[in-house]
Parts: C-alpha cells; structure tokens; sequence
DNA sequence: GTGAAAGCGCTAACAC
DNA sequence: GTGTTAGCGCTTTCAC
C-alpha cells in the first residue's frame, strides 16, 4: 500500500536513484525530469520512509524532547522546542516519561536513541550513569538543574539567584518571616538550589531561616502546594510571606489562604516560579519569576542541533538564560 | 559505536539469527545458547534497532498521539494515553501539532506514517480527506467530535447532551439569563455540539435564546474567556450565569467577573467543560463536565491496537464514553 | 537447535 | 545528468 521510490521511478520511467535525487533536492538534475518526477510524488502521494532512511544514513530529522510530566511549564517550553525545532526543519516527538526511572532509562536509551537523532531531556528521574552511558553514542542536551555534574550539554536558568532575587522581593516589601514551599530534608537538583537561594537571601537580610518555615514536598503540584501551605499555616500563623519552588506549588498555597481566610497579600504574600499562564488568571493573579523560555528553548536545540551535526564536538557546554521577576498583585496590592 | 546484532553474535561465537531468536524470545533455542547470548547482550548493552526493525516488518511499537497543543485536558488525557499504552508494551510519542494544518497533515501523513504504527490523532485542523487518506494505509482513531463523519474510529463522549446537561444543571438551581462563551458565527465540531447542547437546553426550559447571550471566541484558552466574559457583561449585564464550552475560558470568565465586582456564583453562576485539575483550585472551584478520560485513553488505544493487528478490520467505530456534571462551589455557595 | 541468505526502502559511490 | 550496485540492522524463509 505505501508507494516507495520504485514505484515512483516505474511510474516516472526513470531511475531510482533520480527521484530520490529529486526527493532531496540535490542540484544536479534537469529541470523537466526534476518537474515530471514531482508530478508524480505529489500524484502517488509518496512519502519517504523515515525508518529506511535512518537506518541508511543515520538520520531521521526527528528529535525528541523527553519530559517528566506535561505540566504547564513543561507544556509552554515544549511548544517552543517543537516551533523552533520545526524551524530548523526537524520533527519534535515529545517522550512523556512519567519521571519511571526504569522507563525513562530504557526508552530513551533504546527506542529514542535509534528513532531520533538527538535528544532534550529534562531528567527527573534519570541516574547519572544512565545519562552518561546514553549520551555515549546519542546527542543529548539536558534541561534544568539536575545532573548539572555530568558532562554533558545543558541549559537552566540560575534558580540559586532566581530563588534569592523572589525573597529577596518579598523582604523589600516589608516581609519578615518568609516561608519556602518544595524544599526536601535531602534536597537535590532544582530543589536544592531554590532551596540554597532561599537561605542565601534570608541570611543577607538578617531574617529567620528555620524548618519550621519550610513546608516539605514531594511532588511541585497544586495539591501538594496546598497541603504545604495548610501545614505551615497551623505551624507558624505569623508568617507574612510565602516563596513557592513552582507556580503549582503556589496556587495550590493560594487556595489554603483563601479557605483559611488569609487575605492575599495584605496578610500573607506570595510569590511563585515558571511565571505559567495561570498567573495572570489566579486569584490574586501571582508574583513569579520568569525564565525566558524562549531562550531556554533556543539554546537547547541550538546545542542539539549543533552535537548532531557535528559542529560542535568539545566540551560540554553550559547555557544560562536570564529570567526576571513579575510583580502582580499577590505580593503589591492593586488589580 | 551503536552495537548490533552482528556484534552479540561475533562476540557470543554464535549466528546472527540465533541472537535474534533470544531477544525475540523465540521459543526454541536452547537454555545454555540463551544463558549465553544474554548475558554478552547485557555486557556489550546491546538495543535492537527501531528503524530496522520497522523497515523490515513493518512494527515499531511506538505510536503517536497527535495533538494540536498541550492544553491541561489534553496533557492530562496524554498522561493516560501514554500509561495505558505502556501497558500494552507501546511507546507512545506526542506530536505537537499547533493546530497548523500544513504541518498536521504532512507530518501526520508523513513521518509518522512510517515511523509509528498508528496514530490516536485529534485533528484541529486536519480536513476530512486529510484524515481520509492519511487512513487508507496508517491505523487512525480520532478524538473529539470534530471530523466525526469520517469512516474512521473515533472517540468521543456526547458533547450535546453534556452541554445540556450543564445548562440544566444552572436552570435548576434558579437562573434565567444563561450565556455561553466558546460560539461561533460559524460553529463545526465541539462547537456546533456544545452549542446545540446549550439552545436545545434553553429552549426546554423556556429561556431566552439570542446572539445577544453568546460570547463567541476564536480559541479556547483563558484569554479568549476573559475578553468574552467582558463584552458579554457589557452587553447584558443581568445575566446570571455562564457556560464556557471549555474550563480555560471559564478560568478566564471567573477573573473578568472578579475584576468586574461580581460575585460567583451569588451574582453570576459558571459553569466549564473537562474538569481539568484547575478546576479545583480556582476561586471559586469551578462546576464543569467529567468527561471519563481514562475511558477515552482507553476506547483509544484499544481500537487503535485492534486496527494495528488486525484484530478489527471492519466498519469503523464509534465509542461514546460517559461523562458526569461535577458540582463546585461555582454554581452552589459553600467551600 | 542453529546457520546462510534475501530483502524491507533508502542513499552514497561509482560508472556511464 | 542519470543508472547500477551495495549495504544500513533486522527478521524470515529455508537448509542443515
């Protein structure tokens, strides 16, 4: 059922190797076969076989962007990464790996790495080794702060800074006891740095740093935001000011003040991380940090496209898009 | 560098074709032979090659779902998709289509014909002899109502009848002006549905019907809501309720009656459509239509493996899986 | 039980 | 400018 080149060549009543000239655009073919034979691809409907393709010469055109969970912020980079993918003429399959280590490891290694031709990944629950070993014979370009250490390509905004200059905010408005939500007991990766960033601002500005203004998470949804929030509500009813490590984080922090009757952010002031669409729709509408996603974007197929095609061939590299701060109306009064 | 089956077999002392008889688990080989040929197939880390594996009989494994974006109730039915496909040994691959029929169909036709065996596609965009065609020679089941013409699979759930069904719900408890925001001058798929849903609703009730009370949108999302929801304030500001063919334009209509002084649901009743998580951190939590995701992932995938293993090769199906009216805070006072 | 050889659709050399 | 051929890694007859 499929029409191959054979059967364009026969209907054509030329060679093979002429339509996939044709096909490919090489130069060298004059302009009445290069016209006849197109006549007949479109008439055929032929479409190449990718598979044949890469597995002759090693490349198919299509790349995978592997992520943990399709939540917003990954959602928003991901059609980016597909945009300007597409730009570049390359197809973007995203790989939701539901952060299984065991599937994570074994798709990308296995499927991916002979299906696509390089690999963006945002490694949730990817090992280093794993990593190491995959990007042995597989480009890959890493998102995000986790396995910062291994030697490969990545791109993350620096969350240490992001996460002070958010405090750092709320203490320019007059806050005083500023709690965190996401921190971990054995914090690693992106947590540990919003973690460090967190600590880092409080101590500069000679405020409480404690436990018991860290509400713990496992997971950066809504819910556990909302738990978070409710613990440390009950905890310490003092705090004026909330950092949340993602925006899930803090609108799920926003409804508990809601419900506890806390006015936001007249008695409580709260600020997220991402800056996802949702912040401007929230009530009140929430203070985030910004990464320019764009850039996050940018960077990461630049650096892909460049370790496929072989332009780049040293170093690992690492790439640090800028972000900024948004000021709504959950940390300065007004709309 | 990649290690292929030639590799195992020169290292392990044995044929080509014995290799692939133990990673194909093929029955008859013998333990010792086995024993043998895994273990310098864990060593040398051996992964079968996809593309090869496809050229030669036609089966990847992997599947696309193919999606216009990555709104919430689509990464939450992706989530399930790519779950239950994993169940079935399926790798399952998100196509980010943007809604850009160009790109939809040539890649949908395209590379993803012959580097997947199947498709769960839902088509913004894609015109029904896309679609057709694309069908003739490539598995397709089609989600939403949109293309439901087509003599292909699809799945769906009755969009008219819980369209009504939310209208009902906002005429029983008392309101009498009722807008819908999510119309169309020229409505076609979900949105000829809904709409049908919400007029015959009206009109079992006896309640006004009129241009006056449709917001009509271009897309779907919080922005389109919001600007909506202000004109439609504008041009009848007694209504006292809403229904939003979709939560994102609810979640956008909810902060339009914020910012306007109106109070939901005591001034204006909302109403959404998907339940997405949001819906339960909005302010108020939002009332909308369940439609039973896991059942749709699941009606999908299952027609989809029946058509790639020609389990079913007869007429095309429709599968219609049941939703329910979830009741929040946004038409009911309380929590 | 295991080996040898052919071919899936394509492209890169090389001939014409 | 265009045709011929070989072979990418795999599975699948068919011998052994």
């Amino acid at each position: 059922m499929p029409v191959s080149l054979k059967d364009v060549a026969a209907a054509a009543g030329v060679s093979i190797k002429t339509v996939s000239n044709v096909v490919n655009d090489y130069p060298f073919v004059s302009a009445a076969t290069r016209h006849r034979v197109q006549a007949v691809v479109e008439q055929l409907g032929y479409r190449p076989n990718v598979s044949a393709r890469r597995l002759r010469n090693g490349r198919s055109g299509v790349i995978a962007l592997s992520l943990p969970e399709l939540t917003p912020y990954f959602a928003e980079l991901a059609e980016l990464v597909v945009a300007i993918g597409e730009r570049r003429g390359l197809t973007v399959l995203i790989d939701q790996t539901g952060g299984r280590r065991g599937h994570e490891r074994l798709v990308a290694a296995g499927i991916r790495a002979n299906l696509t031709d390089g690999t963006i990944a945002s490694p949730l629950s990817m090992t280093a080794d794993d990593v190491k070993r995959l990007g042995q014979t597989h480009p890959i370009v890493l998102l995000g702060e986790r396995l910062s250490h291994v030697a490969l390509d990545h791109v993350a905004i620096d969350s240490v800074a992001a996460a002070s200059a958010a405090v750092e905010h709320l203490a320019d408005i007059g806050r005083r006891t500023i709690a965190a939500i996401g921190t971990a007991r054995r914090p690693s990766g992106t947590v540990a740095q919003r973690q460090r960033g967190y600590l880092n601002a409080l101590r500069r500005r000679g405020l409480e740093r404690g436990r018991a203004l860290q509400g713990d998470v496992v997971l950066f949804h809504r819910q556990d935001g909302y738990d978070a929030m409710v613990a440390l509500l009950e905890r310490r009813p003092d705090l004026d000011a909330v950092f949340c490590f993602n925006d899930l984080l803090a609108l799920g922090a926003l409804r508990a003040l809601r419900e506890a009757g806390r006015r936001v952010p007249d008695d409580v002031a709260v600020v997220g991380f991402d800056d996802i669409e949702e912040c401007r729709f929230s009530a009140p509408p929430l203070t985030s940090i910004r990464p320019d996603k764009v850039a996050v974007a940018e960077h990461a197929v630049d650096l892909l496209c460049r370790r496929i095609d072989g332009t780049e061939s040293g170093q690992a590299q690492e790439l640090l898009p800028p972000y900024e701060l948004v000021v709504r109306a959950s940390t300065v009064g007004g709309a």
